[in-house]
Order: structure tokens, then sequence, then C-alpha cells
DNA sequence: AGGTAAGCGAGACGGTACGTCGTGTCTTGGT
DNA sequence: ACCAAGACACGACGTACCGTCTCGCTTACCT
């Protein structure tokens, strides 16, 4: 998840282990601060004195600001689901309002845009971004896509290729950016909330263009 | 365009004027900064230095570095046509590449993350990008709409609440938030090109989409 | 007395004249911000202010903060009068009061420290110290040495230089380097009062030690 | 010796302990750029640089330009002694002398006053000066009187109050005010060198009068 | 009477220093 | 080893004054 101690492969001997209760403690402190004083307003200091801990400990474990909020926010993620609701109808527009209900609290609207920002200009941060969160989001396309298409709703995959440049991974890449690009535009810069009119509105449009690019 | 000079009602008689030139300079070489140095990077001091200004004109005009990062890249903004290419579909894939290219820039990309991501803190600031860039940008969605209903291409416009709750603004803002939010989200976040062919099969999407919800 | 416009000698013949009103209020003005704020705490900009006037104004007729303090205060030691009390022992009583009584005036106490210390590097002002306040005072010794002389108190210049170095320069310089100095040193630094206990005291040491060194 | 430290009674346990090698050289260059800039040329940031510590250590420590500049220079009083020359005369003469050269040092001259004159506005600042340099010059003439006591060039100490009111104390006090009032006069005001011949003439007069005031 | 040259209030300008704050590293002593 | 505490070098922050510079006006003297 983080690079100090990669716990999984490595091994150490000697000393005192580390706290694991501290690693909760701080992540919790950089979600609350965050929410408080946004991306500008946050310091490791901050974070360290409500987290009850010692700056040190924070830099032992993260190499700093953008690591260690992408680390907080990512475990938000993970809470998206992807229920059978029976259509992919329903299953878009499910999975829509979910994460228009991840971004209305204030510290992933704020972290998300924030790190996205500074990684235009740090590559291993982009990276970092894409494993913890963006990754995690499309495999719910990928699910979704492959629960449709056992349903009937969708035809089965093509040729890798297909006769007007729509392979399954452009596709799936495709209905991902419109989807998340979508619901955080409207939330963030719009500025508007997605409620479950828009969301079906959305979906049918979704939808309807899926059976065009076919 | 920025507060400190209210050129539009109030007016100042004495005094030296303020210098036309420093302007430009100034919002010429936050431009710069943002694109060697990244958002996080950006000091208002080096922006003063390589404007060969002192900090405190800079403080006399902005209140600070989201202002004047806002003010720097709005004109860029501006270069956004919506040129006639004969059908809606030339047309969209037309401002799709454009806006794609202006998100290659370094500066804009940086720039607009970071001051969206600060704007979800600060209601002042969000006013002011929405003033500045995001009203500027749909209007252009306004614009080929109205283009493709002369041509027969899209239906005139309904009665003000159409029987799927699809009125006219609700159509804009929803077109406008997929394109843009298509666009940005696969520059920024997945960090793949916009190419001329993701814009056809993006666009075919969107047109087939549009005649869904109708 | 200042040297922006040094109207002894040079003329000036065509424009509008300077302001005299406008002399009077900026030392007024030096004066009472000295008493508020001390030498630290002056500002031009805050003396112009208070004296109704621009800074510019203030630069045309001063060069600075030192300039202006000198004069501001010089005027305050013009005050001082060698009234004939009728013995040297009263009559030097009578000026050590009266220089304690100004220096217990804050301005005087503030600014004739602050412009000493000052001329530790700058000659030009040291010389326009002298000028403006030490030779001033020095004539009251002068006084009062004659005064004595012509009462039959003291005995009449001897020879330039007299058997043990005393001559006249000589002598009036050390009385007035031990009367200015224990009164200003006793105010400012020791930080006691000088009442009339102590200037009687001070008068028979000083008076007795003039008896010694003949 | 100044506040940050507070060694005399408070005890902090935890944490890195400050740099005593950081003291001396502040103070260090706290003289060094007295001498090359005076007390108005000199900065904090300058002397930081100078001294090789960050501008936070310095503030960390001392609480402004005056509380350092007093430190800075209150050791060099400590250097001034008394030592036996065999006869009253003789001792003062060599401390007249002592404390002139003192004077004679850049950093001790313009330090003097300046501190001086900020202190009339500034009731601690007046404390700090009176206990680091005042004090510790008081005790000389303190020594030198009881010095002579014991050899019988003065008569040893009357009653708490005599006749004319020279109790011990006064006595002290007002030789003090005249040693040290005159010889600062003469330096700094007067601009004239204190050599053996003043030394001596002053010493004569101060003898003379303090007989007088018996 | 008109011209012209300087004075004037206002305030923007390029600078410099301020004193504070955040960063990431380091040194303590205690567990 | 790890930890809490906190000092440290560094560098940006936003503010305050500095002394200079334009502005658009008076205000006086000199043709």
């Amino acid at each position: 998840m983080h690079n100090g101690t990669p716990n999984g492969t490595s091994a150490k001997k000697t000393g005192r282990p580390r706290s694991a209760d501290a690693d909760h403690a701080i992540l919790e402190a950089t979600r609350a601060a965050l929410v408080e004083l946004g991306w500008g307003g946050l310091t490791m200091g901050d974070v360290a004195t409500r987290a009850g801990v010692a700056k040190t400990t924070l830099y032992r474990r993260w190499a700093g600001k953008n690591e260690l909020v992408v680390d907080a926010v990512a475990v938000l993620f993970d809470e998206l689901e992807l229920p059978d609701r029976g259509s992919l109808q329903a299953d878009i527009e499910d999975v829509v309002l979910q994460f228009a209900a991840l971004l209305a609290r204030p510290e992933a609207r704020t972290a998300l845009m924030a790190v996205v920002a500074e990684s235009t200009h740090d590559e291993a941060l982009r990276q970092r971004i894409r494993e913890a969160i963006v990754d995690r989001q499309k495999c719910l396309v990928v699910l979704g896509r492959r629960r449709a298409q056992e349903r009937g709703e969708l035809p089965p995959d093509g040729p890798p290729l297909g006769p007007d440049g729509t392979d399954t991974a452009t596709q799936i890449d495709l209905i991902f950016d419109v989807i998340a690009g979508a619901v955080v535009h409207r939330t963030l810069v719009s500025g508007e909330p997605v409620d479950a009119t828009w969301a079906r509105t959305f979906t049918t449009l979704l939808l309807g263009g899926l059976a065009a690019i076919r």
C-alpha cells in the first residue's frame, strides 16, 4: 500500500515493531484535516498532532503530503460496490449515485483533485494514484459489463480489434472516462448535485450511445 | 476580470495609475512558472521576479495564488472556438480536439485541477472559476446546439420541462458535463491521449445517447 | 536649518514657493509621533499622514528620518536659558533643572539618544547634531562662566595654556561634558529623577571640583 | 541572561536541547554586524546568515533586535576591571581610560546609545539593560570606594542619611553618573577623545568635588 | 492676462526586511 | 529498534516602510 515498510515481502527481525494503531490514527487524522482545512491548509505537523504522533513517525512511513493523502482517501474508494440490480441501466445508475455520494464527502472532493493536480508534475505520484484509486474503480466497469453480457444486454466481446476500432479495452476505457468524468465534472466543476433524476438521464444517454458505437 | 482594479463601476481619480504592462507581464510569468514548476512549486515571489515586478504589486492586484492562477489560465480558454464544419458530429469532434489540445499544455492541466481542488473549500474562488472559465466554455455547447437545430440535426427546443424532465437547460448542462468531464478524465486521470480516433468514437457515443434521451 | 532649500544664499526665482505651514505641521507631527511610537516606531509615511502632507513633500525637505528628527527636536533645546540668579551655584542648579525638565519630555529623550546612536556611523549627521543642538547648549556654559568671572566667583581666563594643561577651552568642554553627561546618564541610563536635591549636591560637587583643577 | 532559555527555574526534559554553539556564534555575529553596519543597518536575517544559523533559531532565543544587541554587548562590559593602583586618583583614572577604550569600539558605541534610545519606550528593555550592563559597572564604583576607605582616602560610611542628604547610596549613584556620563558624553556627543590628560584633569575635578559634598 | 515652473496630495512602483509558518532532518531521552 | 518531543536549516509567506516615480491639480511669479 505504501512504501515505508513493504510489509508483504521484506522481513524485520529486531527492534520494536511499528505501531499499527499509529497508521490508522494518522490516516484518520489526515481525512479529518482535509475536511477542516482543505488540501492547501493541511500540514504534516498538524496531522501528526491530531494523530498524537511525532512528525518523525509520519515521515518514517510516507514520503510527503501527496503520498499520505493518496493513501488516506484510497480506502474511501474501496467502499464502492456493484450490487446486481437486475439490469444494466439499474446497475449503472446505482454506481453513479454511489460515486456521487463519495464525491459529496469533502475529504474526497478536495483530495482527489489536488493529488491529480500534483500528479501532472510527478510521474510516481500518478502511478500511485492509478494503483490505489483508478484501477480499483475500473474493475467495476469490467464487472458490470460482463454481467450485462451474461444477461444478454450487451453482445459478447468481439475480436481484439473491431471493424471501427472499438475493441474491448478501448470500450471499457471510454465507458469509464465518460462515467467518472461526467460525475466528477458535474459535482466539482459545475457544482450541481447528482441526484436520481440526473443519474437516470445520464445512464439513458450512456446506454443509447453504447448501442451506437457497436 | 479581477478585483484589484474595479474598472467596471468605481473610479479613482488621484494618484499614479496602475501599470497595464505589469498585468500582462505577471500573467505571462505565472503561466511560465506553472509550466516549469507546477502548482505546488509556484511561488508568488518567483512570479514577481520573473515578471520584473515587486511582490507588493502582485498582492495589490490579486489576493493570492489561487486568484492569480485563475486569471492567468482563463485567457487560454478564450482561444476555444466552434468553427462550422457542416455537421454536428464534425463540430463536436473539432471542439473535443481543441479542448484536448488545451489540456495538453502543462500550465492548463496543472492549474485547472489545482484551482478546482482549492475551490472545494473556497466559495469565492469557485464563483471566480465559473465566471472566468466554465461559463465561457458552456457557450460553445449552446452555440453548437443551436446550429444543429438550424441544420435540422436536432429538434427545436421543447416546452420548458419535457415529459421526462429533460428541458433545454438540463440537456445543455448534461452535454457539457459529459464532454468536458470525459476529456478531462481521459487526459488527466487515465493519462491517455485524446486523438482523432477517440474523438470520433466518443462523439458517436454522445450523439447516439442524445437521440435516446429525447 | 535644513538642506532642501538653503534659504540663506541661493535664490529660487520661479514656481510655487514651499508652504511654510507644511514645515511646522511636519515638525510638530514628528514630535508627536516620537512621543507615541518612539524612534523605532516612527515612520516617514506616518509623519506625512499626521501632518496632512504627501510623502513627497517630506522628502523634498529632509533626506531621511535622522535629519528630520534632529530638526524636530532641535527647537526644544532653544528653550534653555540662563537666568541670572545671583550666584554661580544658583545659576548652575537652575540650568541643570531646566535640562532635566527637557529630558523628561519623551520626544527629547528618545530622539536625542537615537540620533546620537545613528551619528556613530554617519559623520554628516554628527555635524548636524553638533550645530543644531550641542553648540547651542555650550553657549550656556560660556555665558555662565563669564558671568561668574564678572562676579569674582571665578578667576579671569589665564594664558592660552595653563601650567597643568587646563586652558579656557579645555575647561569649558570639561564642564559641559560633566554637566550634560551626568544629567543625561542619571535620567536615561540610571532612570532616576533629577530633583532639586540632586541638583544641589551635584552642583556642589562640580564647584568643589572646579576649585581643585585651577 | 536572556529569556528564551529559562535555565534558572523551569526545566525541559524532552526534545533536542538547544545548541550552545549557536548562542556564541550569534552573539559574535551580532557584534561583527554592528561594527560593519551600525545599529540601523543591522538585520536579523543578516546576523543569522553570518552565524550560519536559521532565523527561527534567533527568534527562539531573543524577542528582537533590542534584546539580542543588549546581550551581545553586555559581555564587553564584563571586561572592565578595577586594578589596585595604590591611590584613589590612579584607580579612577584607570577605570576612566578602560571605559573610554570600550566606547572606542564601534559595536559598543553604536549599540549602547541605540538600546538606551529604545529603552525610553520599553520598560522591559530598560530593566534588561540595567541588569546586564549598568549594575555590573556600578560594582566598580562600590569596590573602588571601599578600597579608598580602607586606605583612609575616604571617610567611612556615615549614618544612613547624612546631614546634607548625601547618604552612601546617593553618593555612589552620583559618582557613577558623573563618571559614566562625562566619559560617554565626551566620547559620543562632543566627539573628543578621552586621553590620559583628560582623565587626570577629570579625576582631579571629581575628587575635589567629593571632598566638597562631605 | 497668460505662460511656465515649481509645489502639492495621492498613490503605484521596485526593493528590502520583517516575523511567522511549514518542511523534512537531526538529536535527545525514554520504552 | 521505535517513539514523542522539540531544535534545527531552509525557504515561502504576506505585510510594512523605504525612497522614487508618475499623475492631475494648484499657486505663484514673470513677462
